[in-house]
DNA sequence: TAGATATTTAGACATTTATCTAAATTTCTA
DNA sequence: TAGAAATTTAGATAAATGTCTAAATATCTA
């Protein structure tokens, strides 16, 4: 919901990891996990956080849940940063 | 000095906000402990995690040290964040 | 409907992090 | 050069975080 959320989910490198995953294409909670060395769980959790970031979409199609990209909050983070690059940048 | 160090410093609102103070113009490390609620040795912790992520720049001048913003950061990610925004962003 | 598959939730644990107080360092000035 | 002012460093502590295993939930299929 808020930048500040987003800041904390993209503290993580394994979620950084999972977004690059996703630039790609839609994956499923087992795709993703099968790209780390953590546990399934582990990976549920960083899920979780970068949905509450709202940084990904999450869809059940039957037995699976598709994950994929959010865009909204990369372009509001793109705004934030770009009014630290700019004298008068208020 | 790596993304991974930027996102890590920029997780904390209090980080987040020195960096806003420096937006208008450059502080001394006193000037901006005096706009929290936070002792002085954790403004200086913040300081310090924000320098080594390059995100701020110190001088010292007499007695006292300055602290700015440097935005080459800043560039950096709003160039990640863009390879989010567009489809074939690999 | 029973069993298999996909995923999450719950709870525990070790590490990291933000904060504090006290002490050290650096520089200025009387 | 002694003392004051600005800032950091050191070390302690409580809270937050990432990971794990075990159990629960949801869906599909034979």
């Amino acid at each position: 919901m808020s930048i500040n959320e987003a800041f904390k989910a993209l503290s993580d490198p394994t979620r950084r990891q999972i977004l690059t995953l996703l630039k790609e294409d839609e994956l499923t909670a087992g795709e993703i996990a099968s790209h780390f060395d953590i546990q399934k769980p582990s990976v549920s959790h960083h899920l979780k956080i970068l949905k509450h970031a709202s940084l990904i979409d999450d869809e059940r199609r039957g037995q699976h849940i598709y994950y994929s990209l959010n865009t909204t909050v990369f372009h509001e983070l793109m705004s934030w940063c770009f009014t630290f690059t700019t004298k008068e940048g208020k």
